[in-house]
DNA sequence: CAGTGGTCTAGACCACCGC
DNA sequence: CGGTGGTCTAGACCACTGG
């Protein structure tokens, strides 16, 4: 009798080459791409998966296991391997150490420029969208305990950031990859941090309350979503002399 | 019949509430540390280790995977499982783009000065010994193309380092690390690196070519052999605007 | 060619979770 | 309790390395 799950993958052709449990990981990316399994939902069985797939168990593991160390999944004991939900967005306080902080205090954050322009040329190319496409950007303060600590710049490509640009900022959280998902479908998965020195305008420094050629680092941020797209271009700002940051070597 | 190699592992009472690949990884590491198998060596092959602990070859790579992500082996198709050489010494480049050097150009590094010293309070506590213990000190430029860019501060514990003490720098290599293994016995396994912001002093700033109150780069190395003991307390400065660092985040 | 790690199977039983 | 992932076995065969 012929079985018509809708889960039932179409056995796809061997793949000459390539080992069995890297075709099987390829087309779980695949059907999570697709939206079969939605981020932070639970994957089908692994016991499951192996009869449906026709392979032993242990082949089925290999593959989850390829995508958990690609970050993909996430497998917790007793209940399930889970796609992984998105970044939570706190994430840029990693590289400051701010004195006046008492112990981990969330920062709290104020949009102070919202508007539509054209992509220029360093947009359009982290963005890979076409030079003057349309983006939506934002200039957003963050600050701890009153105190304004990092100035950041960020670029949306529209129209998929739309709801973005319509609806009220001062509703939105402090945290705004929360938003994204929330408001427009989009989740943050993973992200790449470019760090420099630099000094800063006049402009930039009395919003931060610094002086003008002060030292600041400079954060540019790419985020991606699960697919591997590029969502989100972001300058942050801080005080250089509140900078630290710790990195492993192996 | 009794077999007695001088490999063949006393098998060690099984640890409850800890799996057999993981008591097997201890036990391994263990071997590794009391230096069974010297850094670079390959280990005995997987199918023979499984003999030895009397366990299904599944079992013994789950134990050797362990300790392969913790950084301690490296597999190589074909050819074996080796125990995995310290760091090169190169690493610190990674934190600066030299705007002058041509493509990847070799840093050359010439001992400025050395001594012996009592450690101070920080120095003590980072290498985990008494206060006022003996310790070397070296201070160290790098230069790129002519071109001082690094200035380093390095301290060392005695009597480990005696050879660095007393042998010529003039004939030491351009990277220390493989100086400290083959003069010392001392493999640099990881290291971690704490990064943050200055500016230069007068003296430092002379060394370097720039001007005194110049931005700076501070970075806290802090490197580990083997067995997690801390062999190196590094401190390096360098020019912040040739600062540029990519972290990823997920 | 012999020796190494890499893949895969078809089972068994254990440990954790939540109802 | 049933369902999940975690551990372990005892094999078979494949793919890479080097003499």
């Amino acid at each position: 009798m012929q079985q018509s799950s809708q889960f039932t993958a179409d056995v796809e052709p061997s793949i000459p080459g390539l080992s069995r449990y890297a075709e099987l990981a390829t087309d779980l990316r695949a059907r999570i791409l697709r939206g079969q399994w939605e981020p932070g939902q639970a994957l089908t069985a692994e016991a499951e998966l192996a009869r449906a797939y026709g392979v032993a168990l242990g082949t089925i593991r290999q593959a989850i296991a390829l995508l958990v160390d690609q970050g993909l999944l996430e497998r917790r004991h007793g209940k399930g391997t889970f796609v992984k939900a998105g970044l939570g967005g706190a994430s840029m306080l990693r590289f400051f150490r701010f004195r006046h902080a008492d112990s981990s205090q969330a920062p709290t954050s104020r949009i102070l420029n919202r508007k539509r322009i054209p992509a220029d040329a360093a947009t359009s190319q982290a963005l890979t969208i076409p030079e003057n496409a349309p983006v939506l950007a934002l200039e957003r303060l963050r600050s701890i305990a009153g105190q304004p600590c990092l100035l950041e710049t960020i670029m949306l490509p529209l129209p998929l950031f739309e709801p973005l640009a319509s609806s009220d900022p001062a509703a939105w959280g402090d945290l705004l990859y929360p938003e994204y998902q929330r408001r427009c479908g989009v989740v943050v998965h993973q992200a790449e941090d470019q760090l420099s020195f630099d000094t800063l305008g006049a402009s930039n420094a009395r919003r931060l309350g610094l002086t003008k050629g002060h030292p600041c680092v400079r954060v540019r941020r790419r985020a991606y979503d699960l697919t591997g797209r590029c969502v989100e271009l972001r300058i942050t700002l801080g005080d250089a002399f509140d900078f630290e940051y710790t990195a492993h070597v192996r």
